[in-house]
DNA sequence: TTTGCCTTGTTATTTAATTAACAAATAAAA
DNA sequence: TTTTATTTGTTAATTAAATAACAAGGCAAA
């Protein structure tokens, strides 16, 4: 399809800002709103008008001169680009601290994206329920993955057996991987994977803290 | 200084990958390695070994032509780049499932940047310890993040009360935020604010995923 | 000693992302 | 009816980041 094959050359940030947008753009349609300026949507996001017009644009579409945006319309074809018809169901692997607390989270939250499986290898874990979501032994990842054409893990282990259980759920067929294991790991190309590392922001935001009263205390002088 | 002025202009991304350079750097010291090549950790890190002798090039390290980088050097220098000399404290607002979670996994893990204080509204929380940090009643925080010299807080509480934790954090006198909110806040410029979202990074996961599945089945044709 | 092989450090090029600029459209006000 | 204000959509320019290219140094083997 001509149409969607377009989408793959979004930049990788419109792809995260579109998410944003859909969720305001929810919140404003429960509040009764029925269209949206490009302005609102910055301010309601903390970036400018020109990139909101810019990321629609990519997409191809197209508000009413002094409108603005179709708020139902717009939602609708964000799904339509970043949602999958079918839906796509999501494992996590590690049902710790971390592991819990993303379940809670995520539970309900999309409709179109759903945890449905979690693994452990701590036999007290195995066999509970978490929000509905059933905590299967870690031998049976490869079995439970097939059977319910789960296509992306989560990765909340202990950092030291992270590589072994991406391992594992690549074998098992995976097709995306999350991971917030400090542990950077390795998947073939056909895997899309993302990482995240918790320490690494927040020592990102204390160099910026440290480095403005720098600033400051030089500019004193 | 003139040199630290210098930091004031890495790249944004630059600072990121120092803190994980270091990470990977420590692992590597404490199996007795003293010496280190671009490509190895570039190895560790999934990059080429070309960003990383660039970094460290722009961070002003020499390594040795045909012995790599000393690493405990390199470890000092990271450290006097972005962590502060005196150190930084930080705080969690909402010690819920994610703020909890996230206690027990900083804990004891960067002595430059210690979590000293949670903030809960929820009586059954206050009064508690978790690993070490006290539950103070969200009434306090003013007086607490000023009395401990608190700079750097982390919003954990449900999404609508966000911007209100920001708004008393900062009047509070924080320098810097991370928000795991879904809801983008508001702060003054002269804050950092960092945010993240796990849901709009899940929502990405999932369109790569799709947008590879779409792209193998018209190659297929 | 000489040759070849690695590895660093730096500049040049390319690619990605953001921001600026502005024409076109049109509703509302004068 | 004409003017003014506002907002979209798009192209152009700028800025940020990554990658490529390659000179230079120096160890190790021949
Ligand atoms: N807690 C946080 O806020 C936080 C934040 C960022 C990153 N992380 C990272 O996430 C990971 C988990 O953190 P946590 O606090 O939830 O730890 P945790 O110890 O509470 O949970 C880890 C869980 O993984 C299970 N497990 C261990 N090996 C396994 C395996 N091979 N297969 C399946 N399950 C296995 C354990 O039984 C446990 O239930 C760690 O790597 C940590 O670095 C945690
Ligand atoms: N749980 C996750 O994995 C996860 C992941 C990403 C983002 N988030 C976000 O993080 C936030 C917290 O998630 P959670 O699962 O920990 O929720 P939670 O309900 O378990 O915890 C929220 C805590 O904040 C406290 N609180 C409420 N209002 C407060 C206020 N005004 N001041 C201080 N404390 C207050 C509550 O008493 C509670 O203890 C939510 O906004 C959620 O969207 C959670």
């Amino acid at each position: 399809m001509e149409e969607k094959d377009s989408f793959n050359h979004l930049p990788h940030k419109t792809i995260a800002r579109l998410s944003q947008y859909r969720r305001a753009l929810l919140l404003c349609l429960s509040r009764g709103k029925s269209h949206i300026f490009s302005h609102e949507i910055a301010t309601i996001q903390h970036i400018t008008p020109v990139q909101v017009r810019r990321d629609l644009m990519l997409i191809g579409y197209s508000g009413t001169l002094r409108k603005g945006y179709n708020i139902r319309e717009l939602i609708d074809l964000i799904g339509n680009i970043i949602d999958s018809d079918e839906g796509i169901k999501v494992a996590i692997v590690g049902m710790g601290n971390l592991g819990r607390a993303l379940i809670n989270y995520f539970s309900g939250k999309r409709h179109k994206l759903e945890i449905v499986a979690g693994f452990d290898t701590n036999p007290d874990k195995i066999g509970n329920t978490m929000n509905g979501v059933p905590c299967y032994p870690a031998e049976r990842m490869k079995e439970i993955i097939e059977r319910e054409k789960i296509e992306i893990g989560i990765i909340t282990v202990p950092a030291q057996n992270a590589s072994q259980t991406a391992n594992e759920l690549v074998a098992a067929g995976i097709k995306g991987l999350l991971n917030y294991t400090p542990k950077p790991i390795d998947v073939p190309d056909y895997v899309y994977l993302e990482e995240y590392d918790m320490i690494t922001t927040l020592e990102k935001v204390a160099f910026y803290v440290k480095m403005r009263q720098s600033e400051e205390e030089s500019n004193k002088k």
